[in-house]
RNA sequence: GGCCCAUUCGUCUAGCGGCCUAGGACGCCGCCCUCUCAAGGCGGAAACCACCGGUUCGAAUCCGGUAUGGGUCACCA
């Protein structure tokens, strides 16, 4: 196997959300598939879209992920800088060879001008594009007006005839008339590139061997290839990758169902669950849903990537991250959950939580959380000083309803039984429950019901007997009092 | 509108000419387990492989057309 070169090439508008990190998962799992590299180069070339502290959060989305880097801004690398703004000399030698060639020429033509000829086109319902009107201008007329600091472009002068042929890996040949392309702008009036332009040079230069990109570069690929060829640069290995289609239909954006990797991070997502689950939406291996990172990079091949546009299957990755939850080595996941509690617990809860009793409920609630953020709602009745105990309805239900004087003695009861249970384990307790559910009649669920809500606070809750254990005789039986009172009263 | 791309259960996919009366996973439904909720086990419903023509002894798989969906037509990437 051959070791590719691939990068993933953002650029610094914002935090990438998950359609976009996708195709670096893929781009990184191909990497190091083949044993190659995998580099981050920022594609800075429009200063006005630029959004600080963009490439310190792309970054950290990538780390969180475990999608590491051999070169990038930061660590640099034998093919540098890996930042295009640092990178314009190469740029701007590359459209003065192609003017020299003849395959390019410098535009004098305004944006006012543009637009106005691009309206024109549309009332006329002809293709919109640029017609080439300063393509005709001398060679020594347009040298001159550039000598004398005319504002201009640098744009390419396609070929007004023939076909162009690209390679997709996924697709095969993709053919182009030549003359459905105009001659797009390679220099901005500012000097910098525009990404047709950026993309050979740096892709040629940085040595890439399979350039990934979303399948909306689809139609301007003929535009890069007829660049490699001006250029004589050998043409890399195309991948266009389908975008990814949010729940309900439509691409997904940042207000129709997208988020930033980091918000994932953030609301107890696992890395390794969202790898997996971004990697399989779009591409499959035989009977599997579950695969560890090895896995994939054992199997993963940029030739395998489904074409069509996948829909994010949101439940489908809240399963995912619930099995790695439980497949995770408990300690790890106790660690997470305290770190989880110590943020998300009220200010009255002591902290730093103590590990060995996190270590102990995390049994209890492991299964019963899908992602990191949902254990506290289930567990945070262990950290809080008093057990709130819930409104006289919710205890009256059922068996008990309308009977507060008999919820508060089965209360009661239970109350008086676990202070005589020795040893404090949930065997002794669960039997004493039991026990007092058949002398008294009441049925286990009913009776379990009222206990879970003086104990818990809640409906629905880790496993009794094993809370009431954890919870300590003390906090148990005070919870229990207090609720058979509130009933009396 | 021009050009380009795609089209297998609700969703993600397996399938690369016979193994397919189409397999798996999520979700959904039922049963079991059970102190709640989960988790787990078992079972089920769910795709005339978009449609129409070809090629072939044989097509979900190859070719063409149609339809539908998507992308793209900037001095943005």
């Amino acid at each position: 196997m051959t070791p590719a070169r691939v990068r993933y090439a953002p650029s610094p508008t914002g935090d990438p959300h998950v359609g976009n990190i996708r195709t670096a998962v893929w781009t990184w799992l191909y990497a190091r598939h083949t044993g190659g590299k995998f580099l981050v180069r920022l594609e800075d070339t429009d200063q006005s879209r630029a959004v600080p502290g963009s490439l310190e959060r792309i970054l950290a989305s990538l780390r969180w992920l475990g999608l590491d880097w051999d070169e990038g801004p930061d660590i640099g690398g034998p093919y540098g800088p890996y930042v295009q703004s640092e990178r314009l000399p190469m740029y701007q030698a590359a459209a003065a060879r192609l003017i020299e060639q003849g395959n390019a020429y410098p535009c004098f033509c305004s944006s006012e001008e543009l637009d106005a000829l691009r309206t024109r086109q549309q009332a006329e319902k002809r293709p919109t594009g640029y017609e080439g009107k300063c393509r005709t201008i001398p060679a020594a007329t347009a040298r001159s007006r550039v000598n004398a600091g005319e504002p201009h472009v640098i744009r390419f002068a396609t070929p007004r005839d023939g076909s162009t042929t690209v390679v997709d890996l996924l697709r095969g040949d993709v053919t182009v008339e030549n003359r459905t392309l105009d001659d797009f702008v390679i220099l901005k009036s500012d000097g910098f590139p525009t990404y047709h332009l950026a993309h050979p040079v740096d892709d040629t230069a940085m040595e890439i061997t399979h350039v990934t990109r979303g399948d909306e570069w689809l139609p301007s690929a003929p535009r890069h290839a007829l660049l490699f060829d001006a250029l004589g640069y050998p043409r890399p290995t195309y991948v266009h990758t389908p975008i990814i289609l949010a729940p309900g239909g439509g691409k997904l954006s940042k207000r129709h169902g997208a988020k930033f990797v980091l918000e994932y991070a953030e609301e107890g997502y696992l890395p390794d669950a969202l790898l997996n689950f971004l990697c399989i939406t779009g591409w499959g291996h035989g009977d599997d849903t579950v695969f560890t990172r090895e896995r994939l990079i054992e199997l993963f091949d940029l030739a395998d990537l489904s074409l069509n546009p996948a829909t994010f299957d949101m439940d489908k990755l809240n399963w995912l991250n619930g099995v790695y939850l439980r497949e995770m080595p408990e300690r790890d996941l106790a660690e997470l959950l305290a770190r989880r509690l110590e943020h998300d617990l009220p200010a009255d809860a002591v902290r730093p939580l103590d590990r060995a009793f996190v270590e102990a409920i995390t049994p209890l609630v492991r299964e019963r959380i899908q992602v990191l953020g949902d254990v506290t709602a289930l567990a945070d009745f262990f950290f809080v000083d008093q057990i709130p105990t819930p409104t006289r309805e919710e205890f009256l239900q059922k068996r008990f309803k309308d009977d507060a004087a008999g919820a508060a003695a089965a209360i009661e009861g239970v109350a008086t039984a676990l202070e005589a249970v020795s040893p404090w384990e949930t065997p002794a307790i669960e039997s004493a429950l039991r026990g007092l559910a058949e002398s008294t009649g009441v049925k286990v669920g009913d009776l379990f019901t009222l206990v879970r809500l003086a104990v818990t606070g809640k409906r629905v809750s880790p496993p009794l007997f094993e809370s009431i254990e954890l919870l300590g005789e003390t906090k148990a039986v005070d919870a229990l009092r207090r609720a058979a009172s509130m009933l009396r009263g």
